[in-house]
DNA sequence: ATGTCC
């Protein structure tokens, strides 16, 4: 009798919503008839708050199973208008890039952003892209190569030493640096192997081993280790060496499939629980008070310290083999998340998918191409950039239009008025696919200064 | 970018 009075509204004023009503209405046709309506509303409302200790409740489990289905995400929407972001040599970016981060300047948790003159289409964040978020982190604003860097070392040389070596300093990069699926036999020991992260978090379990296998290789697309000469014209400059031309070792890559697998775990997870609009949806974010949040913020710079790692050892092999210590050091990361400050105090999340750090003081290399100069920096720490610059030249084409438009004769040609002598690569990473590198530095006068410039050699 | 599609 009392509970025929029992009805839905009961329900929801003790926190019952969706089929979670209905299915508890059902139940109450049949069972409970006897029982008053607060003993009922009492033990629905324990079935509410702890509906696993119902799972195999011979009345009460279909309530509970309904109970324990999670709840589809909210779709959430892109704010109307977007947020104004600076842009850097904006002629020379595609529209589809400019796009793409006017469309990452409406997400409801963007609060700046900027665009770098080397600016290209890629998921969801352009190339190029900066992007502050509060208390959020975009799997895709970092991108598929987490901590992918650049790293230089400088050497003492004679100045003839490089000409007269140029066979034998080959020989040195092929016997220490491996490409596309190649890695060592023994791979060197390095401390980042053994970081607690690879026990404690699940998705890193299964990564372990392969990173240790990878460990010191460089992977492939524009990935290189080069032989070059760099011109020091700054006479301040940070190591106190002399102006004047040095060797110098280049290399650029990444945290290989160990970066690749977290980025996609992650960017599954946060597409799963973060809806947004077909346009924006791989900018999914993860809340950083959220477990996934933080595992992926561990992993990304567990993922960070691996890649500078294969840099090391890659320097340290080099080292080795000239027989020389290095007279000075420069390393760099452009697709990463940090945490950083703006001008009010206040700590964003500030995405840069191939973009360099450039804040004042902050020294960065910006490569050019295969044959054009790449560009020893310092940050002068501009805030409407975000204290950020270009991370390369900029791709004038796409990878397979590159093979297509270029000739291998032509790509000769330029190597050897270069004076470049090519170990290996594919006709997408020619110098042609690049923009002038020379123009995309003028563009961003303002956010750093020339500190040396590094020619190509071999 | 990526044992280049689980």
């Amino acid at each position: 009798m009392e509970n025929q009075k029992l009805n839905g509204n009961d329900l929801l004023a003790i926190g019952f919503e969706g089929k979670a009503i209905g299915a508890a209405l059902q139940l109450l046709q049949t069972a409970y008839k006897g029982k008053t309506k607060e003993h009922t509303l009492a033990l629905l409302k324990k079935v509410l708050d702890t509906p696993e200790q119902y799972r195999e409740h011979p009345v009460l489990a279909p309530l509970a199973e309904e109970l324990l289905v999670p709840a589809p995400a909210e779709p959430l929407a892109l704010k109307p208008d977007q947020q104004a972001y600076a842009i850097w040599g904006a002629e020379g970016i595609e529209v589809r890039a400019l796009n793409q981060m006017d469309i990452a300047m409406r997400l409801p948790v963007t609060r700046a952003g900027a665009l770098m003159p080397d600016a290209h289409q890629g998921y969801g964040l352009p190339i190029g892209g900066v992007l502050a978020t509060e208390n959020a982190v975009i799997p895709y604003g970092v991108g598929v190569d987490i901590g992918c860097r650049m790293a230089m070392t400088l050497y003492d040389m004679p100045a003839t030493f490089l000409e007269q070596n140029r066979e034998r300093l080959k020989g040195l990069l092929v016997d220490n640096t491996r490409f596309g699926r190649a890695t060592f036999q023994k791979p060197k020991e390095h401390a980042v192997i053994d970081r607690p992260e690879f026990r404690d978090i699940p998705i890193l379990k299964g990564l372990k081993d392969r990173a240790f296998e990878q460990l010191g290789s460089s992977g492939g697309g524009n990935h290189f280790v080069e032989w070059g000469t760099v011109e020091l014209a700054d006479a301040q400059n940070e190591w106190g060496l002399a102006p004047g031309t040095y060797l110098a070792l280049l290399s650029h890559s990444g945290s290989r499939g160990m970066g690749a697998a977290i980025a996609g775990h992650y960017t599954k997870l946060a597409m799963e629980g973060c809806m947004l609009p077909q346009e924006a949806r791989h900018l999914a974010w993860l809340d950083l008070d959220t477990e996934a949040g933080q595992e992926y913020w561990l992993a990304m710079n567990l993922a960070g310290d691996y890649a500078s790692a294969c840099h090391q050892q890659i320097h340290e092999r080099l080292a080795a083999a000239i027989g020389q210590q290095p007279l000075a050091r420069i390393e760099n990361h452009h697709n990463f998340a940090w945490k950083e400050k703006d001008a009010q105090g206040r700590e964003l999340i500030v995405h840069r998918k191939g973009a360099t750090p450039a804040g004042k003081g902050v020294l960065g290399i910006i490569p050019g191409s295969m044959t054009a100069p790449g560009f020893i920096v310092r940050g002068k720490g501009l805030s409407a950039s975000l204290n950020s610059a270009s991370h390369g030249a900029g791709r004038t084409m796409s990878r397979t239009k590159a093979k297509e438009l270029i000739s291998p004769e032509a790509v000769q040609q330029q190597l050897q008025q270069a004076g470049v002598d090519l170990i290996g690569s594919g006709l997408d990473e020619a110098p042609g696919a690049y923009k002038d590198i020379r123009k995309v530095m003028a563009f961003q006068q303002e956010l750093v200064e020339v500190v040396a410039l590094s020619y190509p050699r071999l």
